[in-house]
DNA sequence: TAGGCCATCTGGTCCT
DNA sequence: AGGACCAGATGGCCTA
């Protein structure tokens, strides 16, 4: 019944702390744990201590009898009433040391997921929270953007990925992203308002762009509203676009601030950073690449990013530049 | 120093 | 009986 993490199969095979295992070889043990994740050296210690403590409880034990008698020497007697207390004991440290485990491959996949999850990075790990927020953002909105059968609206698509995550990670995706976080607001409903300059402004700064106008927001409410520079509220963009409520009924008001998503389809690369290993993966990406003047998405892109707009993006595959932009498209509005 | 995040321990419950 | 799962408690670490 025991269920161990997939990437782990030593674990599978090893014998864990507890049951079983020989005190001679807890220093091995310890060691393949400090070399599995120095993360969880500090729970090998934990798991030596555990045994230490044991240990020094036996001794402790065994010093003298509760009289304050000398022990007869001899073959150990098996006390009668310690048997279920050693046992239980036992049991529990078993039981800590598979909670342990367990925990370890929850959090394997908690890391798994932030790494297919937009705004990745290794340095500055999302919390396990807003990595669930920000999962579950991601795929509801790629889930809207295929029924919906047409280009999302890179805005809304943004804004949807955003909702409900907290202002500091708002901050770190918009770090990311290298925006401005601060051409966004949020109000006390905790709703998110751009402030007086569009966010495409800090996208697109470029002379003679017209910065009140997203590229390729020709039209729709979306622009008019960006044009006018009124507040923007993020349920409205949402409902804008995706013509349902929220999927946020359920979650924390969205007080942070918004960012793009880098990709899509699950490969996610920022600038200054290795690109996936589209080489295992085979999927498409459009990797952030920062230069100034690129219009890299094609005229059929899933944004709505006009063919002069300077768009910071990249599209790659295999880890050359994709020429074919059409092709990714095409496949993802299939 | 308070608050957030995290790992771990622990006891309870459910399931096989 | 034993393992998986869960939630509460606790303490450490880090940051504003």
């Amino acid at each position: 019944m025991l269920t161990l993490p997939f990437e782990e199969p030593h674990m599978m095979c090893e014998p864990r702390f507890g049951a079983n295992y020989p005190r001679d070889s807890l220093p091995e043990r310890l060691e393949q744990e400090r070399q599995h994740s120095l993360d969880r050296s500090n729970s090998a210690m934990r798991e030596a201590e555990d045994d230490l403590t044991d240990r020094e409880d036996d001794e402790r034990e065994d010093d003298g009898d509760e009289d304050g008698l000398p022990k007869k020497r001899g073959p150990r007697k098996k006390k009668a009433g310690k048997e279920p207390g050693e046992r239980v004991k036992h049991r529990r440290h078993e039981a800590n040391a598979r909670e342990r485990s367990r925990m370890h491959g929850l959090n394997d996949a908690l890391e798994s997921l932030r790494k297919v999850v937009p705004c990745y990075s290794k340095t500055q790990k999302l919390s396990k929270i807003e990595t669930l927020r920000l999962a579950k953002n991601y795929i509801w909105a790629l889930s809207e953007t295929l029924s919906a059968g047409k280009r999302p609206d890179l805005l809304a698509f943004v804004q949807t990925l955003c909702k409900g995550l907290s202002q500091p990670t708002t901050n770190l995706v918009a770090g990311c992203l290298q925006l401005n976080a601060r051409n966004f607001l949020t109000d006390h409903n905790g709703e998110v308002m751009f402030s007086s300059r569009s966010p495409y402004d800090a996208m697109y700064p470029y002379p003679g762009t017209d910065v009140n106008t997203p590229p390729g927001h020709s039209g729709g409410s979306l622009d008019s509203s960006a044009k006018t520079f009124r507040h923007y509220s993020y349920s409205g963009a949402y409902e804008h676009y995706y013509e349902n409520p929220s999927p946020e009924s359920g979650s924390p008001r969205f007080d942070g601030q918004l960012s793009p998503p880098m990709n899509f389809n699950g490969i996610f690369s920022m600038k200054n950073e290795e690109p996936p290993d589209y080489s295992k993966s085979g999927h498409y990406g459009v990797r952030y690449c920062g230069a100034p003047g690129r219009a890299a998405l094609a005229p059929n892109s899933m944004y709505r990013v006009s063919p002069e707009a300077r768009f910071p993006y990249d599209l790659h595959v295999r880890g050359q530049s994709f020429q074919a932009q059409g092709e990714v498209n095409g496949s993802f509005h299939n």
